[in-house]
DNA sequence: GATCGACTGGGTCAGGCGACCAAGACGTCT
DNA sequence: AGACGTCTTGGTCGCCTGACCCAGTCGATC
């Protein structure tokens, strides 16, 4: 094995490690299966982690910021607010379909974490970024097609994260895909009726704030 | 131990194994633990099981079992379909808020299913029978209410099903009750704006008016 | 009360696990 | 060239796992 930094070293076994959660889950992600995946020896692990759960730490952060910048590239220009956001759920399908052990590992890995006392807030702040991204997108596409958002933005965007998870659990499960477009369209529709048109440009609008 | 058939035998450790699962995961359920909790010895385990997968073969299909009798059993009456459809959503999160151990295992088992090649049917089935309990509710509720469904039932049932799961993943990962409560507002909201008045009564009736 | 099949449980096996160590290899700076 | 700190590696430790064996116990039946 070539010589590595720490750091260096970190990222191979990260992404051998996900390749391995991915192929045959966490369960059988051992620290063995890992370096015979990343082809180095036993050692250079824990040269470099402390123990397995420290690499699922940073493993785990990994996972979150490469989902967070997939779903916040899914970004289209629409027409309207309700074709706006059935393109932006049909682009996490398409993610979803084309790599389904993916997001299964993700599951996984949320439950692992939820089991895990050190790792047992991770999965609360992915959730929050969720719906931070659901909220950057609902915003944007908001203002892209002239229209304000009816309720709260942030009872808007869990409904939204709650869509897309409810999509995921039921295709993981039956690999349904027009049951999958159906909950899409009306997804789509449930959301695109709490808006209305845009009444003012919004630099000079007052009421910003908007209690409960 | 007092002297059991094996079918009683293999009940208690089911029992047994579901109360390990709850407490500390599917992945910690190993054999020791489980007859440690039937209080047991480790022989009687293997003396009706073939192995540990077999057992949660069998454990599957009774948290199936039990998960459908829970949710038939919430059917509430209410004067209009949106309240129907609001209090059963209550019902189920009532359900999951008390015991969200139990939904977590669930999620757990799933998972565990998904992963053996031999278990990997169970999911899509449990799914399937999930649709069918929302339908029921669904057709039950319209017809307590006095109204039909205006979209096919079998795509608002995969919606409401949607809905409960959305609900779980993100109150398990962060417990906000009222980000829940908002949830199934906008379920119940979005779920109602699909009924319209029923024009008749189905069997020997005239058709008759019947106004909101 | 003898027999026989059903049931029980202590003990054991090979294998996989996370973690660790001590010795060697390498690159770099003096 | 020599010394030093960083990196690499094969080997090993104690533990836990699922599975299994076999001697022993029990209770129904004759």
């Amino acid at each position: 094995m070539a010589r590595l930094s720490s750091a260096d070293r970190r990222a191979v076994l990260v992404r051998a490690a996900l390749r391995v959660i991915d192929r045959d889950g966490v369960y059988r992600a051992t620290t063995r299966a890992i370096v015979a995946e990343a082809e180095m020896s036993l050692a250079s692990f824990h040269y470099v982690f402390r123990s397995r759960d420290e690499m699922l730490g940073e493993l785990f952060a990994f996972v979150v910021r490469r989902e967070e910048e997939a779903t916040l590239a899914a970004l289209s220009s629409s027409v309207s607010i309700r074709q706006a956001v059935r393109s932006g759920l049909q682009a996490y399908f398409d993610l979803l379909a084309a790599h389904p052990e993916r997001e299964q590992a993700l599951q996984e890995l949320i439950q692992y974490a939820l089991r895990t006392p050190e790792l047992a807030a991770l999965p609360g702040a992915q959730y929050r970024r969720y719906v931070h991204s659901a909220q950057t997108m609902l915003e944007h596409g908001a203002e892209l097609t002239g229209v304000r958002w009816a309720i709260p933005i942030e009872q808007l965007s869990g409904v939204l994260v709650a869509f897309t998870d409810g999509l995921t659990m039921s295709w993981l499960a039956n690999r349904d895909d027009s049951a999958a477009a159906a909950l899409m369209e009306f997804a789509a529709d449930a959301i695109a009726a709490q808006s209305v048109p845009a009444r003012s440009i919004p630099a000079s609008d007052p009421p910003r704030e908007q209690p409960q």
